[in-house]
DNA sequence: CTAAACAGGACATAATTGGTCTTTTAACAA
DNA sequence: TTGTTAAAAGACCAATTATGTCCTGTTTAG
């Protein structure tokens, strides 16, 4: 239970290795699969959506890569996680879209909601820098 | 992320039901399968699970059918849940078989550690009795 | 012996995961 | 303007996992 897949673990590899670089430094997609050993075009799909909510940067065409949306102290492990994996949610009671039609009577309804506020609270408190070891 | 699968759901919702049943009574699958909305062989498998590991006990044949293993108080979230869906586990890393190599240099290790330590006491403190309302 | 009820394994289908490939778009440089 | 470089986007695909079903035991009460 409660695995971070392949993805969501390449997605923090990927990033945290960016955060490691030089703030002002334009990193390769390709040098940064390559150095967190990562399938460059499965990489590729993970900066993609860090790039759509400003995780990361992108420049295309020469001299183009990637850099840091923010500075490092300023990203968190959850944001990096839920970019990826979706919203952090034990159990679909509470997603709050009606899933749960037994909430009323749910007495392990407030033990999913309790389990999600712990989760979100440590990795929210982790930032890349903590993570890159800046 | 950290969603419980169906069988989870399932594996919940059917030992709530049979904690909330006279302690005595011996409960049959099908009964508790349609109290609880589940396919019968599908919640079958799982009660052969919780069988195995002494959350439950089963009596085959005529009359036969299922009993707690415990009183409801001795019995929680946790192993309910790790009975299906194996142990919680939010990171291949602290599996602890080796699959992060890269441990020494990770700083997202100890991250995982302590979440599942978040998780696993929650749902330690949590016994049917509180689920079935006792 | 027979009917009731769980045990166990094989099987089936759909969804998700974990990718690859191709084409397009953007930026720069000659 | 014309390549060349590099990311964006979307189609596609294989393997795995999730979600069951089905059939054949095996046990037990009566």
């Amino acid at each position: 239970m409660m695995e971070l897949t392949r993805k969501g673990e390449y997605a923090i590899r990927g990033i945290v290795f960016l955060a490691s670089q030089p703030a002002d430094k334009i990193c390769l997609l390709s040098d940064i699969a390559s150095a967190v050993d990562v399938p460059q075009t499965f990489l590729a799909k993970i900066f993609q959506q860090f790039s759509k909510i400003g995780l990361v940067r992108s420049y295309r065409g020469t001299g183009g890569g990637f850099v840091l949306g923010r500075p490092p102290e300023k990203i968190t492990l959850l944001e990096v996680v839920e970019a990826v994996e979706g919203p952090i949610v034990p159990n679909r009671c509470v997603t709050g879209d009606g899933e749960c039609n037994r909430s009323s009577t749910c007495n392990v309804h407030p033990v999913w909601i309790s389990v999600q506020d712990q989760v979100r609270d440590i990795l929210e408190k982790v930032t890349l820098k903590d993570l890159a070891g800046l």
